[in-house]
DNA sequence: CCTGCGATATTCT
DNA sequence: GAATATCGCAGGC
């Protein structure tokens, strides 16, 4: 598959957001292979979106936000989970996808042992933000990362996903501007 | 199916 | 002190 490079992520957060939809997360980690189809994300500007973790200018926490498009900003919430963001735009101008949910494709015996969930299903092993950083072994470690280059982690080229089958609703777990609809899923199969 | 709550650490006010 | 881009479990329907 290829590996997608920067002119796909230069770009506003919510085209990206969209257009990550069937695109493919892969992590190289622990000398383990893991992967899933992207079936959740969520765009967050920079000046002017009061969700953002950007709103405020670079930070220490948030420095890799304002790096250019297609490097990777990880960061801590809630005590306990990592949750992976693929930076976008040009360099400065704070805007990243958080990607919320991924279908796994390879690697599901290491993600189960990273997730702690013995069974024989992917029902509930990757399908949040901090599940799925658990489940690909993303850390703090990766936080900067180039997914155009680095050899831990890539996002290659999938099947594009048609318009029908796409949800957008608000943002989750958010108080500030709520009003924007920036969430984007992809709808439960069947029907 | 749904709702509520505790865990737990960093950042913000 | 309060809030936070979350999750798993308990309990009620």
């Amino acid at each position: 598959m290829n590996r997608l490079h920067h002119h796909f992520y230069r770009r506003d957060a919510r085209t990206v957001a969209r257009e990550l939809l069937g695109q493919v997360l892969v992590t190289i980690v622990g000398g383990s292979r893991t992967s899933g189809i992207i079936v959740e994300t969520e765009a967050y500007l920079g000046e002017g979106d009061q969700a953002s973790h950007s709103r405020n200018g670079p930070t220490d926490r948030n420095r890799a936000m304002f790096m250019a498009g297609g490097h990777v900003y990880v960061y801590f919430i809630y005590g306990m989970y990592y949750c992976f963001n693929v930076v976008t735009g040009p360099e400065g101008s704070g805007e990243a996808v958080l990607v919320r949910g991924i279908e796994p494709l390879e690697g599901i015996e290491v993600m189960r042992q990273r997730r702690e969930r013995p069974g024989n299903s992917t029902a509930g092993l990757a399908d949040g933000p901090g599940k799925l950083a658990i489940a690909l072994g993303i850390g703090p470690e990766l936080n900067g990362a180039d997914l155009a280059t680095d050899h831990r982690i890539s996002i290659e080229g999938g099947t594009a996903v048609p318009d029908e089958r796409l949800l957008v609703t608000p943002r989750i777990g958010i108080t500030k501007s709520v009003e924007h609809h920036w969430r984007w899923i992809c709808a439960p199969p069947g029907r």
